[in-house]
DNA sequence: AATGAATGAGCGTTCATTCAT
DNA sequence: TATGAATGAACGCTCATTCAT
């Protein structure tokens, strides 16, 4: 029994996160594929931006597979941390809640390695099953969290019509990304774009009433 | 990092089998990026895609850069003219044009060709400043479109606001590319997302006042 | 009989000198080897020196060892009818004939054509025959024109030792080539050294004595 | 055109094997570069000449560049070694010396390397100022040689007398190459050349006065 | 006579990976 | 742990040459 547990990694290789070495690995990795982008992401590249041998960053990583995986879990486990901390606001009413959530989405869609980041794992999920996989799970966790928020501003809605409108608002918010994010064309307009969203994405959910997103669909086909 | 090419090259092929060459191999070109993903956008993999030699790929296209371009000057030009075409309604009133645009938008992002070329687009305007360059260029003119339509439903507002608006809807379309579009977790949730698009951006474009976008802005400040 | 005769070149390929095109082939090839230098003598840097199409190239000289050819013939055409007026010198000494070919050589060898040509063909002739051959033939003309003079200046020497010391100024004089040639690093010591080789030149033609080179290796052996 | 590299690069090789390799490859690189010549001096031919794959040979010098500047500088050092022991003969009379060093450098130049060799770098040097300085350099060491025999012999020379009379016997030596170098036309008379340049190159660093180069010059002008 | 098109070989270089040290 | 060495495949590109037009 007790010799069934153990700490060593299932698969071949070396990447305990915690090492010094392996999250050196991790940070270059990731400031390559933000900087340079994904054509740059090479083992040569990155072991070049931490000061490491190509050897030695395929010791820790024997395949370059790995490494991905490794960073991606590591990137989605401090988004996940974050998302988390957006629920944790017992002193503000669900309406507030939500334009914090909103606001907070924006704002990091701003930031370099959002931007960067997502841009590029949209492209690579196309053909990457374990990066679509990825993806997704990470988007369904955001929706859930917008979804509460919207149950709590809108009860009476069903939770498919729920997911519906967290779908709607994620996806609205995650297209400002290739318009405003990052050195992005339209990035000044960013304070225009929060606002509006804000506003009405709270509108919105406060307003859909129980089946009318039925309704929609049916006058449209 | 990439320098800007403000000559466009000249396409290539003079004789008859000279075009012919040159318009499969933009078409397996095409196909690649689409079917393989960026990573696998060779001249040997597009040689082999249209069953040439890659010395003559490389004749018609002596630079990979100018096949990229070339590619991508036929492809915003085929989506110019798709978007032309919106705009030549006459019979339709402001409201009905502007759910045509977006119904023809979410329509375009549900297709495999739109789905993939743009989340590439998005990931390789990053460190490309070409590509970036043209996709500004080409979202421009889909604003552009957008805010006609806007500034008809609303004709009380700023050319200002009226290009906030339309970056705003664009964007939030945009949006559904990685979450419902081609092969995309949500795509069975289109319907329901082009619904609410349809509804929703109408509502905002007619609803808006002059000044409220600044006045939303001033109270998040 | 009549049939025989005909102007066609005997090797295939359409390279008769005096077509303007083939001029200008020719032309512009030896402009790149000067230019460039022997790693850029290819048919396409050729072409577009002349302005032209690389198959118009190919079609006038079907084999690049074809252009080398008749670009060496043309070449040592031109050094054979230069050395040639060098001897028809009637109104001069002996003496001052062996300093006059000895100037003019200098001269020519401070040229760029000479400087570069020749150094390109010395390397070239290490490994092509042709080249080996044509070089070999051209100096051996030089070699007889300089004897012409060095057994006039001293009649008694035998027409090997004529040989051996025309060979010996000859190389000499060639020497200068990597070291004062154009652009080389020494060229401004040229008329110090063309001063000296005219004296000592001059100087070794008249005062070695028949049998003096045989004595002179003998005590070196 | 060619950029100078004013750093050397390190010699590559720290494992043992590591500099077994590199021997081999520089090895295969100067038996490629005089056994075929310049053209067919690529990392290709030089990896099949030493039973090497080319990945191997790009791993040891990732640059081709890197790969001809060390073999220059291995095969200059040699050289320089070489002249260095010619310099060192106290036992010998300053005649007896400049006699040894002619012998020496006639003889080397009658070796294949050395008449490969320079034939080859004479042309390169023409196109690649590296290739040129490295060149220039190793006859600046060689004039000065020669020079501190001249200056025994001849001391009332002045100092840029015994660096032009320097200039004039290296020059009319390395003529020997394309003349009487390895399977030259006429290498059979090179004891002939040799008993000639040891017997006359002494009598003129002897017999040549102060001044009379200057006087030669002006009277030639 | 001239040229666009096409080929097959080769170029220097980079890549992820393996392995002995 | 870490790294130098080595491999085999692939990269974009250039080459001389052929051929139909």
């Amino acid at each position: 029994m007790t010799e069934l547990v153990t700490d060593a990694p299932v698969r071949p290789g070396v990447y305990l996160r915690g090492t010094e070495t392996v999250d050196a690995i991790l940070k270059a990795a990731l400031s390559v594929l933000l900087d340079e982008g994904a054509a740059a992401f090479t083992i040569r590249r990155i072991a070049a931006a931490c000061g490491m041998k190509v050897g030695n960053v395929s010791y820790h990583f024997p395949r370059k597979e790995m490494l991905i995986q490794v960073l991606l879990d590591d990137l989605f486990n401090s988004y996940d941390v974050k998302l988390e901390l957006s629920v944790r606001q017992p002193n503000l009413s669900a309406e507030e809640r939500l334009r914090t959530v909103i606001a907070m989405c924006l704002d990091d869609i701003a930031s370099k390695r959002t931007t960067r980041l997502f841009t590029e794992l949209w492209a690579l999920a196309n053909h990457n099953d374990f990066i679509a996989e990825r993806v997704r799970i990470f988007y369904s966790s955001v929706h859930e969290v917008i979804g509460e928020h919207v149950a709590a501003l809108n009860p009476r809605l069903s939770p498919d019509e729920v997911r519906t409108l967290s779908l709607f608002i994620s996806a609205s918010m995650e297209g400002a990304t290739p318009f405003l994010g990052y050195q992005k064309p339209w990035a000044n307009k960013m304070p225009a774009i929060a606002a509006i969203s804000a506003e009405w994405f709270v509108k919105l959910a406060k307003s859909i009433e129980p089946g009318e997103i039925s309704r929609m669909i049916e006058q449209r086909g």
